[in-house]
DNA sequence: AACTATTTATAAGA
DNA sequence: TTCTTATAAATAGTT
């Protein structure tokens, strides 16, 4: 994407892929945040390393619509603790 | 971005909104698409339009993740119905 | 839906 | 890890 286009597969070099998935990682929140606020739509996303730390992102008010989805759908139950 | 700057703020003209909207939908999602496939990371997005739809990314193997971190935490329990 | 001028994201390097 | 910068990618406005 730039100093040399990439290939999308799976970095090899670990210490590379490190860089790269705390760069792209930024990007993609920053992005979705974006979205939301443009066109003012509520957006989460759940990112799992692959030591599986969790990193997330969420608009304000995307838990009420999901709330929203289930009643209206009977489709999913979320239930949170702690 | 492009032609002009824009200010990140909610977009006032519903059809240039909607437009805007299934752009940077796509863009995110490849976006996601790519880390996950350059890191090895499991990823989900979801998005909610003004008017309530859904639409959502998820790479392959998320949901394990998701179940294992709520295994491990016992922080999050979620049923899905249908 | 396609184009393209320009902005934004980012790979490699420092 | 943080900064720089050359270049790739995304996209705002237009058609």
């Amino acid at each position: 994407m730039t100093r040399q286009k990439i290939e999308i597969k799976k970095i090899a070099n670990p210490s590379a892929r490190q860089v790269t998935f705390s760069k792209r990682r930024r990007g993609l929140f920053k992005k979705a945040q974006e979205l939301s606020t443009l066109c003012d739509a509520e957006i989460a996303v759940m990112v799992f390393s692959t030591t599986g730390k969790l990193f997330e992102y969420s608009s304000s008010r995307f838990l009420s619509h999901l709330i929203t989805l289930v009643f209206r759908t009977s489709r999913v139950f979320f239930f949170f603790f702690g």
